[in-house]
RNA sequence: GGACGAUUAGCUCAGUGGUAGAGCAUCCGCUUCACAUGCGGAAGGCCGCAGGUUCAAAUCCUGCAUCGUCCACCA
């Protein structure tokens, strides 16, 4: 067999992926002799191609799943796409801007069936690019966040929570994207330093008309919404004003001072304007104290009828201006400061969040949060690194009810039913209620709203497992059905993930998953960080520092670009990669091609009839004697390393070992050894044996040039593939 | 305002109680029959600063400085 004298990894990569699609050996079965290892991939946004962040989460996890299945484990990768509700429609918005159009050209129906083929095509391409770069995923799991069977899991957990109280309907105050139309959680929201002004109002006290209390506002226009004045309790200068009225400038409306502890006393003038329905502070001291709630701006940024005849229909921003001028008018305008503050803003568009009273439904989740927070302390779930455990509490106990409703078509629509007779609310598991449960009416509303995605994605452990084919009856937590999958794979073993979405998903994947099957999802939480250019900055298409991971590994091959997403990070740290590093990685790759044809044209045919060569070895000469003790020692470093996620300390010994003491020392040595005919024998023995250790101990970093060298090795009792041959030990120590 | 992380060779980063490491870059020498995507050799660091614990600290503790990230209702 004839190896050329560089390695093409062209020539190679696609031949070997159909080799190991085509063996089967990517599909797991459910086999109670054999211990399971269980990883559910992200799902990947379907709104776009792979970039290299992907490249990151595919590389670490196929190292995992890999080593596990050398190791004898039954080891399922699931692979996933997702719908990612929001996120997914903001592209696709601006695919149509593109094109000079909008979503309000289109129905409901036409803009859903639009987004679904756009997703369709995006997931052919990612499954064809995860391919590229070596996945050894089960395809035929696969599943989208938007299966009939994934969204039947998600409305009974839905359904459930429901008939034990922890979701409801409420008007409350909400963040709201007047751009995008809809409501956002907590999270969703991005805050910013601006420019902006603070006014000094003065509020007329009723009793003594020639009296103020001065109040320090950046926005004017919301006192059209005040109930009220706020001081501190404790706060000497206002004691005597306190269950005293004020009358509202431009308004007239009588106002109380109210005492609220929340009030902080140095800031502006420590007595502050109470707009319950525009702020969520606000909102807050108004339900304390029974406060009236005026909506005075509506979802479009525009004033409403009660904000006043003279108001009403008014932009905000005009509003403002109108507002300060009339109260300078009156003298009631006591100074104007420039103030810098925080301002909320949509984290997609950054646009001002606008604070409103909506109707939307919620998830309480204190008692989830409890839970979720027990089994962190527990360490029932361990992260990777361990100081996000910090973050992850610090968050949890935190924590305040979710907004799971969203006002956008691309999503799974909520199981809700409103009874236009009795005004009933009806949770089903997904299906159509025919009549009311309560009054028999036949006249049924379904919600429009969809879920916040995060809210079913934050079930795709369990859903995920749960909507196989293999199904069966279930005692199991909340569902009637499972499978065998769920009952053999869950809890998983390993989430690894960006850590941006600690919050987002992986908080929410344990509250919901305790919540649903009992259980934790997963027993590690791995994250990684951001991957950065050279010059440390994030890449972005603006900046045009982008690495196509598909490019990379389509002039440097897939192994060099995973080798080089580990070589020299640590997990939760940012990935700063360059196309140095990944040459660097790429010349590796040529020298184990390299080392493999010296090997192989050095070994002639005795060593291949031998069944079991390694067992013949002996320690002749002082560097069979350094080879053989450097290779144990790099198995059981590599070990350690890779039980404790050290991914990239394993990656390092493997180079190390492999470069400079098998090639520098061991090979060299080896040829004046092989012109000693009492040495030649073993010295060939040696060389394979090393080499095929090194080659196991390399396959889950580099998984094409290992697969394709190990298939060009004479062995006699070889596996099918490299991929499932038996991990690397030392039967014999060597001193 | 709070929390977390970082500060190590020119650059990018590993290491985390026991004589400082890698990759890239640099310098010198090699057309040695696996590989010039290579081989041999060299240079380069009071491991941010100041204290403390220890026989021993880059590593543990305290404080400080600088950078970064996240959280937060300062109107």
């Amino acid at each position: 067999m004839k190896l050329s004298k560089r390695y093409q990894p062209k020539e190679v990569e696609e031949k070997i992926y159909k080799r190991w699609e085509d063996s089967g050996l990517l599909q797991a079965k459910v086999n109670k002799s054999k211990k399971p290892f269980c990883i559910i991939m992200p799902p990947v946004n379907a709104n776009g191609s792979l970039h290299v962040g992907h490249a990151v989460f595919i590389t670490l996890q196929d190292i995992m799943i890999r080593h596990q299945r050398m190791r004898g484990k039954e080891v399922l990768w699931l692979p996933g796409v997702d719908h990612a509700g929001f996120e997914t429609q903001v592209v696709f918005e601006k695919h149509l801007k593109k094109q000079g159009k909008t979503r309000f050209q289109y129905s409901a129906q036409q803009l859903y069936k639009m987004i679904w083929d756009f997703c369709q095509e995006n997931s052919k391409l990612v499954k064809h690019q995860f391919k590229t770069l070596g996945c050894s995923c089960d395809w035929s799991r696969e599943k989208f966040t938007l299966d009939k069977d994934i969204i039947d899991v998600v409305y009974q957990t839905f359904e459930r929570m429901y008939r034990d109280g922890l979701v409801y309907r409420g008007k409350r105050i909400i963040n709201w994207c007047p751009n995008h139309g809809t409501s956002l959680s907590d999270l969703e929201v991005k805050h910013k330093t601006v420019a902006g002004k603070l006014y000094y109002i003065r509020y007329p006290l009723v009793k003594e008309k020639d009296k103020y209390i001065v109040v320090a506002t950046t926005r004017p226009e919301t006192m059209l919404g005040d109930t009220a004045v706020a001081v501190n309790p404790k706060d000497k200068r206002y004691k005597a004003l306190i269950g005293q009225t004020v009358s509202l400038p431009l308004i007239g409306r009588t106002i109380t001072i109210i005492a609220d502890k929340r009030i902080d006393t140095a800031f502006g003038t420590g007595a502050v304007k109470i707009t319950p329905a525009h702020d969520p502070l606000d909102f807050e001291i108004g339900e304390d104290h029974q406060l009236e709630i005026i909506n005075v701006i509506n979802k479009q940024g525009v004033m409403t009828h009660q904000a006043g005849k003279i108001y009403a229909g008014l932009e905000e921003g005009a509003c403002r201006d109108k507002i300060l001028q009339e109260l300078k008018q009156l003298n009631l305008l006591e100074k104007t400061e420039d103030y810098r503050h925080s301002l909320g803003v949509c984290y997609k568009c950054e646009t001002p969040i606008e604070y409103l009273i909506s109707e939307q439904w919620f998830l309480r989740v204190k008692a989830l949060a409890e839970k979720a927070i027990t089994v962190a302390q527990r360490k029932k779930i361990e992260f990777i690194p361990a100081y996000f455990k910090k973050t992850y509490l610090h968050w949890m106990k935190n924590i305040k009810d979710w907004n799971i409703s969203r006002q956008i078509i691309w999503g799974i629509r909520m199981p809700i039913w409103y009874c236009k007779k009795c005004g009933a609310t009806i949770v089903t598991r997904g299906e159509e209620p025919q009549t009311c449960p309560y009054c028999k009416g036949t006249e049924l509303v379904r919600e429009k709203d969809t879920f916040d995605t995060w809210f079913s994605s934050g079930q795709w452990p369990f859903a995920s497992l749960i909507a196989q084919k293999n199904k069966r009856k279930s005692k199991h937590g909340i569902f009637e059905e499972t499978s065998q999958d769920f009952h053999y794979f869950y809890p998983t073993a390993v989430m690894e993930t960006g850590r941006d979405i600690l919050f987002f998903w992986v908080a929410r994947m344990i509250m919901l998953g305790l919540y649903a099957t009992g259980k934790i999802p997963f027993r590690h939480v791995y994250l990684h960080g951001l991957v950065l250019d050279k010059d440390k900055q994030k890449m972005s298409k603006s900046k045009g520092n982008v690495i196509d991971p598909l490019g990379v590994a389509e002039i440097y091959g897939s192994d060099a670009l995973r080798m080089a997403l580990v070589f020299g990070t640590s997990p939760g740290r940012d990935i700063v990669i360059s196309e140095e590093k990944i040459i660097a990685q790429k010349k590796f790759a040529n020298k184990i091609w390299n080392a493999t044809r010296f090997i192989l044209l050095n070994n002639p045919a005795t060593i291949e009839n031998k069944t079991d060569f390694s067992q013949a070895i002996k320690i002749i000469s002082p560097a069979d004697q350094r080879i053989l003790k450097g290779l144990q020692k790099t198995i059981d470093t590599v070990n350690k390393d890779l039980e404790q996620f050290k991914f990239h300390e394993a990656a390092q010994t493997i180079y190390h070992f492999f470069w400079h003491q098998f090639c520098d020392d061991y090979i060299e040595a080896s040829k004046k050894q092989m012109d000693d005919p009492k040495e030649k024998e073993n010295t060939q023995r040696i060389l394979l044996y090393s080499l095929l250790s090194s080659l196991k101990l390399i396959h889950p970093f580099m998984p094409f040039i290992s697969e394709e060298i190990y298939q060009h090795l004479p062995l006699k009792n070889k596996k099918k593939c490299l991929m499932v041959e038996s991990w690397p030990q030392f039967k014999k120590k060597i001193k």
